[in-house]
DNA sequence: TCAGTTCGCGCG
DNA sequence: AAAGCGCGCGAACTGA
């Protein structure tokens, strides 16, 4: 392997013809650390055919030789990373976006269907692609000070790679019929990166303030729940504080003892388990303890110290191809989890001269399963602008749409998106009780499903098909091609094609978005699955809202050519809906 | 003592 | 035969 080290933009400048005309070009980046905010780029590494690899110094070379790097980046040619996500939050803060790339690491992600390795980290791709080993010494390095051959060396060798890799899984995922969504996934990571750069602004006062508020509620449940166990055995804390010993309402074996003996036989303590105690004043009490402890355990306590230093902001990361699905995960925050409850939501805010912008796709999933099922009941519904679930309603209870009542419509919402997946009637009463509020009997249930399937011939057809052949691989409407584990439920075979092809409209979406906002000062702040948030100045919030909902129609469109698609799209000040 | 697992629960 | 699915996270619990 060939390797020039590059400390100043004049030594860079005899290359710069055949990297501006590189149809190719692997990229790698050294950082002194992972955080964009507040680590430095110390290397760039460049591999193109017929070229040494380039070994930039950063620390000598920027900031004189930005505009040769941007112009190097910024061409058509296609740039390979192994996970871009990452070295372009770096780029992002020297303003430098490639516009083409190919990302190694969501390429062996898309071939885990398709025999690829299970870790998609550089070395279980060397090992598998390449049959090579790679021995990570750098993992450990500093990159701080001077560098060593060794530390060159390697540098090097992980940008060139990369053009080997490249070579080797392209065939596969021509083979595979992956190209698609290859395409799709590559146009999001930019979107990603940006997401996780640019993080979500959190109003650190009003959550404070739920804080002290929620806090006060747990402590007053938590007071009553003492009222019902025998001497409370009291201990001073480290902090100087009274705490209970031995009567620890967290541990579900003294929950269940309590309930026990107040006379309360339930066999689990989770909520479903209590529901039919949910009148009887001790299990009031405990659920409202359980509500009030989530919500600082799991949000309120947290959070506030994941803001960063520098940006005053929340940097969630996304996992892009993270579900087995295809659809993105989120952590350090998770974003997606966020209760819907308006005072949390208030808390994510625009902050001052901005403004947010909430969007979401109506009823995707429903939409999708019309598409793949192709049922026609289903598909003509949606064409004519008809609501899915007052349709639902009137077929299920044989009335006329006209005489159906909100509780029905609400009953009918259970019944369309647990169905569709498989749920059975008990699972389907439940359903309909936790998540609708909806009271069911088990024949209810039972004859709903019934009459739902002899409804949508379609659904049921679909299902039909998937039971008699159990299908040992399963692919999204973009191609996303993901193998069955040995004895799937049969819910895993509805569900996974939907939500994946959900996803992939998303991932469309977003892929288009980043490059249509390129120029502005609007940030994609937010993504929950089928939510798409964006935080932009107050004065050009309605034309990049306009913007926003056409980029999702249209990608929608591109996938479901059946089913027309409805987004709801709304300015706000925070991201708590009317 | 500590890593790994399970339960319970927040979201779509 | 019957079965919604997919996540992340905190606290308790388990096992060596």
């Amino acid at each position: 392997m060939d390797i020039k080290r590059i400390l100043h933009p004049a030594d860079l400048v005899p290359y710069m013809e055949k990297l501006t005309a590189a149809k190719v070009i692997a990229v790698d980046t050294e950082t002194t650390g992972l955080d964009p905010h507040t680590c430095q780029l110390r290397l760039i590494q460049l591999a193109a055919e017929d070229l040494p690899v380039l070994v930039i110094d950063c620390f000598s070379f920027l900031p004189e030789g930005r505009e040769l790097i941007n112009a190097i980046l910024s061409t058509s040619g296609i740039k390979i990373f192994q996970n871009a996500k990452f070295d372009l939050q770096f780029l992002m803060a020297l303003d430098i976006f490639p516009p083409t790339l190919f990302d190694t690491m969501l390429a062996s992600q898309l071939l885990r269907g398709s025999g690829g390795p299970v870790q998609s980290n550089l070395k279980a791709l060397a090992q598998h692609y390449l049959n090579e080993d790679l021995d990570k010494e750098e993992q450990t390095s500093n990159w701080q000070g001077e560098l060593t051959e060794s530390q060159i060396l390697y540098a090097a060798r992980d940008a060139e790679i990369l053009l080997r890799l490249r070579k080797v899984m392209i065939p596969q995922i021509l083979e595979n019929h992956l190209t698609q969504i290859a395409g799709i996934e590559f146009r999001c990571v930019k979107a990603m990166a940006h997401l996780e750069y640019r993080g979500i602004y959190l109003d650190r006062q009003k959550w404070q303030e739920l804080y002290e508020k929620t806090e006060a509620e747990r402590k007053t449940a938590l007071d009553e729940l003492y009222t019902y166990v025998e001497r409370p055995l009291m201990q001073m804390s480290l902090w100087g504080e009274d705490v209970a010993i031995n009567q620890n309402f967290e541990s579900q074996q003294f929950v269940l003892n309590v309930l026990h003996e107040h006379g309360i036989p339930v066999a689990a303590t989770a909520k479903q388990d209590l529901y039919p105690y949910r009148r009887h004043p001790l299990v009031k009490t405990l659920l409202s303890y359980r509500k009030a402890a989530k919500s600082i355990s799991a949000f309120l306590q947290p959070f506030t110290p994941l803001i960063h230093p520098v940006t005053g902001r929340l940097h969630p990361r996304y996992g892009q191809i993270s579900a087995w699905s295809g659809r993105m995960s989120c952590w350090n925050p998770n974003i997606q989890q966020i209760p819907r409850d308006s005072e949390f939501r208030a808390c994510f805010a625009a902050p001052p001269g901005r403004k947010l912008i909430l969007a979401d796709y109506s009823q995707i999933e429903l939409r999708v399963a019309a598409q793949i099922s192709g049922d026609t009941r289903m598909i003509s519904a949606y064409q004519q602008g008809e609501d899915l679930h007052l349709l639902t309603a009137s077929l299920v209870a044989h009335k006329p749409i006209a005489e159906i009542t909100p509780q029905e419509r609400q009953a009918a919402k259970a019944v369309n998106f647990g169905l569709i997946f498989g749920m059975g009637a008990p699972g389907l009463q439940q359903y309909a009780q936790q998540n609708y509020g909806v009271e069911m009997s088990l024949e209810q249930a039972t004859e709903f499903r019934e009459r739902f399937f002899k409804a949508y011939t379609g659904i049921h057809r679909w299902h039909q098909s998937i039971k008699a052949h159990l299908p040992k691989e399963g692919r999204t409407l973009a191609g996303r091609k993901f193998v069955y584990y040995e004895k799937a439920g049969l819910p895993g075979y509805y569900n996974t094609p939907v939500q994946g092809t959900a996803a992939d409209i998303v991932k469309k979406a977003l892929g288009l978005l980043i490059e249509r906002l390129a120029g502005t000062d609007t940030y994609i702040v937010g993504i929950v699955h089928d939510e798409i948030l964006l935080e932009s100045p107050a004065e050009e919030a309605h034309t990049m809202a306009a913007l926003l909902k056409s980029t999702m129609e249209e990608a929608a469109n591109a996938i479901l050519p059946k089913v027309p698609t409805k987004v709801d799209v709304l300015v706000s000040e925070s991201w708590a809906e009317k």
